[in-house]
DNA sequence: GTCTATATTTGGATAGAC
DNA sequence: GTCTATCCAAATATAGAC
């Protein structure tokens, strides 16, 4: 068996997407993913043979799998407002209150490769409806758990983006507060 | 008198800002801005002697600008609520009805001149100050109207991620129509 | 699996002709 | 004011030692 590796694939992935986060695909570069993994530019190559596009493709995977286990009270609690309460704590720790971006945000400027923005079309589209079913089983219509839905991710978002630019992670804390009366109140 | 410019200064940054919004402070490459903008890159250096960074504050002062003129009905229209059905309209014009991103998300990312992202926040801040004073002057609260507000531009901000991201102006368009509702209904 | 060293390309910036 | 040509630094990527 070979060597082991100086930091494992979960640690090193985590250190990868905060900087593709904090700069967006073209702004992270190698130099910024070497120091923050701390890996010299080659071991990332080992790691990652298709270089940035690859480590792009696997962080957004990895978030794939984050939001597997942050949208899954939505499916396993039996009441709605007390799943999406869950699911707003869940969101709170992978953003940090508010001192990280989202890949939805940041990835997706023009410039980073066609797959990866598909890629977070898809987890949007996925997010979209894990929210809409919730709404739905707390007794909305079909349009209106829809609405509720695009309502819900356009807060989150957005507040996002204002926790970012003003440095104050107040509304964002706020969006996630009024989550449960946003989706299923 | 020197020679006339092959593109006057108002078209010249208009170019610029396309390529800061689609592809953020980092992402925007003096390739891309000089064949945005139609001149090569020493013509650049000639209209902008400090570079990009030079740029990227013009094109910030343009936005500041243009939101002179976007937030004037605030100030200049009796009723709130067409006040801010101008202001709505003027914003889905700015934003190409959703196909261009706002310089608040994608110049603010880390790897931005601080005095960029200063300049930013405090564009976000006077925003924010003249949608809460139009709310006041519907008769909300100072705290309801701040309120009011902050989640009007997290909307904003927000479905035009959602627009970026799933490609379809829907939520753009919603959060505009809803905006006098949402500010001073 | 990680490293040093190096190759290659792109990005940022300047000089000087027209 | 714009251009061609050029320089330098940074970014992406690879080779081969350990």
């Amino acid at each position: 068996m070979g060597r082991a590796p100086s930091i494992d694939d979960d640690a090193l992935l985590a250190r990868l997407s905060e900087v593709f986060r904090h700069h967006g695909y073209e702004g992270a570069s190698l130099t910024a993913l070497s120091s923050a993994s701390g890996l010299h530019r080659a071991s990332l190559y080992h790691r990652f043979p298709s270089g940035k596009p690859g480590m792009a493709v696997a962080v957004l995977e990895s978030v794939e799998a984050a939001f597997g286990d942050i949208l899954e009270p939505l499916k396993s609690e039996a009441d709605p407002a007390v799943a999406v309460a869950e699911m707003a704590r869940r969101l709170g720790e992978f953003y940090a209150d508010g001192r990280l971006s989202c890949v939805l945000d940041t990835m997706t400027l023009l410039g980073a490769p066609d797959d990866i923005r598909a890629r977070a079309a898809g987890l949007a589209t996925g997010w979209l409806a894990a929210m809409a079913a919730v709404a739905r089983r707390s007794g909305a219509s079909k349009a209106e758990a829809e609405r509720r839905a695009g309502d819900a991710l356009v807060r989150i978002e957005g507040s996002l983006v204002l926790a970012r630019v003003l440095d104050d992670p107040a509304e964002f804390r706020l969006t996630l507060a009024e989550l449960p009366r946003a989706l299923v109140g």
